[in-house]
DNA sequence: AGCACGCCGACT
DNA sequence: GTCGGCGTGCTC
């Protein structure tokens, strides 16, 4: 028997299975999917691999070497998991080893020890080096980071001429929790009868007999017979001793808490256009022949997460297991508690916030079919269930669905893959759908559903904007416009909270004209052009076009055009100044770093604890609270002037659903946004709460730009200590490629990253619009051998398919 | 990633 | 002459 074996190596020459004997011992026991531990290379390091294929016989050249151990009792991949790897590393550039990886636990990584072992004492005796290096071991733990490099060169020396041997073994991370257990193993009669013949001064054991008779004859964990009867571990030691249990040890998972209980709901009754939504998708949902994908655009308050859970329950009925999928900050204790309310111990949940423990044993609940609803961040969607028959990825423009590190796979790409091999129902929900999406559904691969009205069918708030030009030549300052002000006064009397987005993104920097708004944009691309300090240019990271710093506003003439931005700290220290008796809660990385801070600020806020929830965008998404009757953005423009062909619909996606905060109770809300472009598209169709006039107009745009959805977009990165060697790179790059691309196919740059030093490298890259993909990736597969050479070079290559931001 | 092979310069 | 620098190819 042998095995084809992934191995961990991540490089694109070993990118490929490798052919192992399996000894006897364990030919019984190795399956496709396990994991196992191989030799390989010149010195048969030991690392850990992947079985992803078994075969009778082998006709090769090269003598095989044998599987040293196999991990795993049973797979942990299964069948639909490896095609989907393959697939994943395909479609995205990525290696398979890195795919196979990325869809377990963390845990189930290999972890490698590398040892030192003295093989001739005598070393000791002539090297002092040695000497203390050893100490008084044979083998020691060997760290490269830890030893100085003299030492190492003398360890390779002596390791050459075998006076010590340097050992890698691969470990395994992955703690099953055990706890010690007790069994009861008498009847309930015996028990009686024993504790009738207890001395009356007994009562611990008394106790602890009358729990026996009525337990159940399974092992129960020792703590929780603690916790029930009072006894104490003596008390059990006693009982084993006495013959009248027996102790041992079971498997315990590490479930994340909640704070609270969690009390059962019912399904809500359906308004009249949820339940034409629900009736659509039943269709597919029962159906067990195809896959159907379906968007969900749905105004904020539409219900949307009812209809999910119905839908939910309607595939468990048929025994089949569901998937949903929401951003990460969306996931809060909130959201949880709302499906674990419905479906109880069937929900597993993952997200970034558990432990690796944790993480493991959700994950072997789903993989045991013990949890048939998983609720998730991006990487859920490789969560081992079987049989699926609904995947919902809520919020499904969100940005956080593509992993922005390798394997750069896009959750929704992967859901639509696994939907189709389970030939289950997919639904794509959103207020604000990704014009990609929306597209689709144009075109008919999606079928679009709608929900315009609210529930509680009270109106969206009113949006007004105002112009932030007008209000400083007013005398207000630039961060507080006297409306808002004004406003947020008005809740503070009435004991109504506010709402105040600062959108602030990144630490892009870029110039706008305090008296006209005007902000330099690219000739060629119609954005945004970055600050860059150093070289005193504005430049756009798109193609990389590059112009002066004006002095004055090329527009309007004004000399009062400056750099823009500013931290929620100052806001929060200017509204200490204006409304000195409001009580601000702050929300953004800073406040919200530690573990459970964000759930405590959100509780907090909702307890009436503070009037303002002052935020970054963090605020902006799922957070449900009655009584917020005014948001305010304080500067729309942020997002508008990022150096991405997405600024646009990333803005009008924004304000909608912060929009979407204010007045969801019996109380009508009002939104004030704060803009120095007014007249812009985005912000006017956010106005009115208008999508569809959003698409229409963004989608004529992108037409004439060529930008997605109507052609595709490759990035590709050169990354290198030095910044002429990644531009010579990157320059190399692009004349090689050219003869690749077809005569549809733009290529823009090489240019300079918009972070120009990111960790001390140098970005440069390239951007591919395309429409056909055969040619050009056969080009960027090659292209990938290459850039193996050049990573001898310290050049980094990074080749990210359809990315979802160019900052 | 890590190991060997191989070709160049600077030393015992 | 050899030790060791790192550029290159390969690992079942």
């Amino acid at each position: 028997m042998f095995a084809q074996i992934i191995v961990d190596v991540p490089t694109m020459q070993t990118n490929q299975p490798y052919t192992y004997a399996i000894p006897d011992k364990f030919v019984a026991v190795v399956e496709a999917g396990m994991r196992v531990v191989v030799p390989f290379g010149k010195g048969s390091r030991q690392v850990q691999g992947f079985v992803v294929g078994l075969q009778d016989d082998y006709h090769g050249e090269v003598d095989l070497k044998e599987i040293t151990d196999v991990v795993d009792v049973a797979p942990v991949l299964n069948a639909e998991m490896l095609e989907l790897a393959d697939w994943v590393a395909r479609e995205n550039f990525a290696f398979k080893i890195s795919v196979l990886q990325a869809m377990l636990p963390n845990v189930m990584r290999a972890k490698y020890v590398k040892t030192v072992q003295l093989r001739d004492p005598a070393l000791l005796e002539t090297d002092a080096m040695l000497r203390d290096f050893f100490t008084d071991r044979f083998e020691v733990p060997l760290d490269d980071n830890h030893v100085t490099p003299e030492v190492l060169t003398a360890l390779h020396k002596y390791a050459r001429l075998g006076q010590v041997a340097i050992n890698y073994q691969v470990g395994n991370r992955a703690k099953i929790k055990l706890v010690t257990a007790v069994k009861p193993i008498l009847s309930a009669e015996k028990y009686d009868e024993i504790r009738q013949g207890l001395r009356p001064t007994a009562k611990k054991q008394a106790r602890l007999l009358t729990y026996l008779m009525t337990a159940s004859p399974n092992w129960i964990a020792q703590k929780e017979i603690i916790d029930a009867t009072a006894v104490d571990y003596t008390t059990l030691k006693k009982a084993e001793t006495n013959g009248w249990i027996q102790k041992g040890e079971i498997e315990q998972y590490r479930l994340p808490k909640l704070t609270s209980a969690i009390t059962a709901t019912e399904p809500l009754p359906l308004t009249e256009q949820q339940a034409h939504v629900f009736t659509t998708l039943s269709e597919n949902l029962t159906d067990d022949a195809k896959s159907q994908t379906y968007l969900l655009e749905g105004v904020t308050g539409s219900g949307k997460t009812e209809v999910y859970l119905q839908a939910m329950a309607t595939v468990l009925a048929q025994g089949k297991t569901a998937l949903m999928l929401v951003p990460e900050i969306t996931l809060t204790p909130q959201m949880v508690r709302r499906v674990k309310s419905r479906f109880g111990e069937a929900v597993a949940v993952l997200h970034s916030a558990l432990s690796d423990g944790e993480r493991y044993d959700e994950w072997r609940r789903i993989e045991r079919g013990e949890a048939r609803v998983v609720v998730g961040a991006r990487s859920a969607i490789f969560a081992p269930l079987q049989d699926i028959g609904l995947i919902i990825l809520d919020e499904e423009h969100d940005a956080s669905y593509k992993q922005e590190e390798n394997p750069r796979y896009h959750a929704r790409d992967v859901a639509l893959w696994r939907a189709s091999y389970h030939r289950a129902t997919v639904v794509l929900g959103s207020a604000t759908p990704s014009l990609e999406s929306r597209a689709h559904a144009q075109q008919g691969q999606y079928t679009l559903l709608r929900l315009t009205q609210r529930v509680q069918t009270q109106p969206l708030p009113p949006v007004s904007l105002v112009d932030m030009r007008e209000s400083i030549k007013s005398g207000s300052d630039d961060l507080f416009s006297n409306e808002l002000l004004e406003a947020l006064r008005q809740r503070l009397a009435r004991g109504e909270q506010s709402v105040l987005m600062l959108n602030r993104r990144g630490y892009a920097n870029y110039v706008s004209c305090r008296d006209c708004g005007f902000t330099p944009t690219c000739v060629n691309c119609d954005l945004a052009l970055t600050m860059h300090k150093v070289t005193n240019s504005l430049i756009c990271h798109y193609c990389g076009y590059q112009e002066p710093i004006p002095k004055t506003c090329p527009n309007c003439g004004s000399q009062r055009i400056r750099p823009f931005g500013a931290g929620t700290q100052k806001v929060e220290a200017m509204l200490k100044e204006y409304l000195p008796t409001a009580r601000v809660l702050r929300m953004d990385q800073d406040t919200t770093r530690k573990k459970g801070a964000t759930d405590g600020m959100l509780e907090a806020f909702g307890n009436h604890e503070a009037d303002i929830l002052l935020g970054t965008q963090m605020i902006a998404k799922g957070l449900d609270f009655p009584d917020i009757t005014l948001v305010g953005v304080l500067n729309a423009d942020t997002t508008l002037a990022l150096p991405d062909y997405r600024a646009a619909e990333r803005t009008f996606q924004l304000l909608t659903q912060v929009s979407g905060r204010a007045g969801r109770a019996d109380k009508p809300g009002e939104v004030i946004v704060q803009t120095y472009n007014p007249e812009h598209y985005a912000l006017r169709f956010a106005q009115t709460h208008d999508y569809e006039g959003f698409y229409q107009y963004e989608m004529a745009i992108r037409k004439e730009w060529q930008y997605s959805p109507y052609y595709y977009t490759i990035q590709l990165k050169v990354l290198h200590e030095s910044q002429t060697e990644s531009a010579r790179v990157a320059y190399e790059i692009a004349d090689w490629l050219k003869p690749y691309l077809d005569l549809q196919t733009v290529m823009l740059g090489p240019s300079a990253g918009s972070v120009a030093r990111l960790n001390n490298k140098y970005v440069y890259r390239i951007v591919i619009k395309y429409r056909q993909s055969a040619k050009l990736f056969e080009a960027l597969d090659e292209l990938m051998q290459a850039g193996q050479r050049l990573q001898r070079q310290k050049v980094t290559l990074l080749i990210d398919r359809d990315p979802v931001n160019f900052v």
